[in-house]
DNA sequence: CAAAAAAAGCAACAATGTTGCATTAATATC
DNA sequence: GATATTAATGCAACATTGTTGCTTTTTTTG
């Protein structure tokens, strides 16, 4: 069985046109995806609040995260499990965005640095936003 | 001159009132406010696209800025400066979200802590964004 | 106070988010 | 493989937010 298929059904979820096609596109792209990004590029083959749902079932799923970005566009990138889950997990990785090229990137190989609070305030999920040059644009 | 006369003053702004009530408004909270909130609050006295620009033009000069959050709601806060800057500048600090009471706060106190990329990557802004209890909503 | 410059208000439209519901497609079962 | 069951899609419709142009009003300057 193909790869996003698995996902699909690893989750519960019918396997459908819109939903191998999305996660397809994920995947070949490598990085975080606008909501406008993925409409555009599918508006021909769905339907608008297809997609829409589409996202949001997979963010439900925990097989999409949301990126937080200063521009305001909601951005959508995948989780990387070795393992798959059927329940949403925590993202502990850093969030980079060039400012170069504009592609927003999850790196997982790092860790995020412990932070230190002020008295009273107590950590759950640290997420980590860094803006500047990316591999591919260096040198 | 009351301090938020002064502010946008010193700014080269005019003084008005939505911009002096706004400013006010954010002093008095003292955390992280959404665009309806703003707008809700201030929906009597002024039109939406006033709001709307008094934010604008808030972020260009440095006054405020924005905070990123998972929800997708643009939260704005205000700069904490000891001296009083005309241009915009950058935000090196914590953001925190407490999953209690739902605040969003700046913490200027703490240092953000230095991030290690993988090679290739160049850094040039961290930004850190901690959920977890606040001091006021711990015990 | 008058002139000049900037900001506010209003209308209008674009983009995105969101729901309900009828139709269609995907799976389970025989 | 056909059929029943269940879920997903498409479409219409509406809500919210973002954004611009332009006219009127307000603020500042002299
Ligand atoms: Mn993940
Ligand atoms: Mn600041
Ligand atoms: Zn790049
Ligand atoms: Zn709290």
């Amino acid at each position: 069985m193909e790869k996003e298929v698995e996902i699909i059904k690893a989750h519960g979820l019918r396997k459908t046109p819109v939903r191998v096609d999305i996660l397809k596109y994920f995947s070949s792209k490598g990085y975080a995806l606008s909501q406008p990004e993925i409409e555009d590029h599918f508006k021909k083959d769905f339907d608008r609040v297809t997609i829409y749902r589409t996202l949001h079932t997979y963010m439900e799923c925990g097989i999409l995260h949301k990126v937080p970005s200063e521009d305001g566009l909601t951005r959508y990138a995948l989780c990387q499990h070795e393992h798959v889950h059927s329940e949403p997990h925590a993202h502990e990785h850093i969030h980079f965005s060039c400012t170069d090229c504009g592609k927003t990137t999850c790196i997982d190989s790092e860790p995020v640095p412990q932070v230190h609070l002020p008295k009273g305030f107590k950590a759950e999920e640290t997420s980590l936003f860094v803006k500047g040059t990316c591999d591919k644009c260096a040198g």
